[in-house]
DNA sequence: ACCATTATCCATCGGACGTTGGATTAATGG
DNA sequence: CCATTAATCCAACGTCCGATGGATAATGGT
């Protein structure tokens, strides 16, 4: 377990406006190792090691076990929530151009979707072993899933009823086209061909929203 | 942890053809408390309270931990082949009746999965579980899934051959379906409301199946 | 210069884990 | 009726875990 290598935070008092590198450095190894091997097969010492402090160290960063987990997902959530609010706000505005325009958009927020996925296959294990643990951390979902679900939610009954959609409960689809990306980007991550898997559930994710709300001109 | 009610085996040279009844109650209780909570969260003395006997009887009856975890595998599984390997034989016989026939025959089949997996909820979050540990147990993967994999893969390439299929490359939507399928069983376990998401899950699949394959004639 | 504050590590605690040796019980085979 | 054999439990071992108390070092504020 080689030490991870940035600049190591020596003893003393930190400045004030610090933005505590070592609790980065702690948070990066132990997300990584969490996504890896879930909650349980992951040791705090582990953890340490990964990051080349000491045990202790980490819980004066982050506390108990189960905090840090939680700071985990509070950091991944941060750029996920940024991401797919931006590619929301983007279809919301295009609602008023027109059910084709609407549809396009759609299309786009689907693929920011994908794409951010595909490129942090991190975030999808992190939160594929949470949803595999119904009772244990539940409140993670309440506080980082469930805002982005609702959002997606407003904005397809919005889409809806400005004529965009021909599906009249996506609830059901949507929720399915998500574990489908997951299952895909797990798949990616266990080795398979990039391109070709990748350019073929592009295709796939796009035929899939073809069916359901109707072709869009492209 | 209140034990299971069942004719608890007592101490004594059994009969030669004896089914092994504590062996059985062992793995029932095993793979209830693997499904649900992942293999390291699960302690041999969880699994033998649950089960109504000593964690000594565990390892008596299973082995290692590891050799207990195959065991459930190698149970659910045996089901899990009849149920599909007999679907796929019906739908392989009626590749010879015209492109129509195949098409409902491959219709039938999905059925037949997703209504194996609503009924057996264990084994989804088994085999997602195990999916997510890339590296631990992958045997079992080749052991267990990669049979029933080729199995229909090798029905896919043959419908393609038929003609009852435009897609031309259906593995990567197959697998998504898959994933697709286990996570609408996790939220059905997760306690959604079991009527109407069955009920719009499998209208999901059949349009799904309409938009890669062709309409089916019903 | 001095004190308060923060970061870090060392050592250790109590507990849970998987596994094993051995004693006990009871059904079978001769 | 007795020797054999399987099934079960008890107790314990060594290991690893998460958590914590305390010592030390280094910085910022005064």
């Amino acid at each position: 377990m080689a030490a991870m290598t940035m600049p190591r935070r020596r003893p003393g008092r930190p400045r004030r406006d610090e933005t505590r590198p070592t609790r980065e450095v702690v948070l990066t190894a132990a997300t990584a190792l969490f996504a890896e091997r879930g909650f349980d097969a992951v040791g705090l010492r582990e953890v340490a090691a990964a990051a080349g402090v000491d045990v202790a160290t980490v819980a004066h960063h982050t506390g108990t076990k189960a905090a840090l987990y939680e700071a985990c997902f509070a950091r991944v959530f941060a750029v996920e929530r940024e991401v797919l609010t931006a590619a929301a706000e983007r279809a919301r505005a295009a609602l008023d151009a027109g059910p084709d325009a609407a549809r396009r958009a759609l299309h786009d927020l689907v693929d920011v979707f994908v794409d951010f996925l595909e490129d942090r296959p991190e975030t999808t294990a992190l939160w594929l072993r949470r949803w595999l643990e119904p009772q244990r951390h539940a409140e993670l979902d309440q506080r980082y899933a469930e805002p982005l679900y609702r959002l997606v939610a407003e904005l397809l009954t919005a889409a809806a009823a400005a004529g965009a959609l021909a599906e009249p409960t996506p609830h059901i689809t949507v929720r399915s086209l998500v574990w489908a990306t997951h299952g895909h980007v797990v798949a990616l991550a266990a080795g398979a061909p990039n391109a070709r898997e990748r350019r073929e559930f592009r295709a796939f994710v796009h035929r899939l929203l073809d069916g359901l709300y109707g072709p869009v001109a492209s």
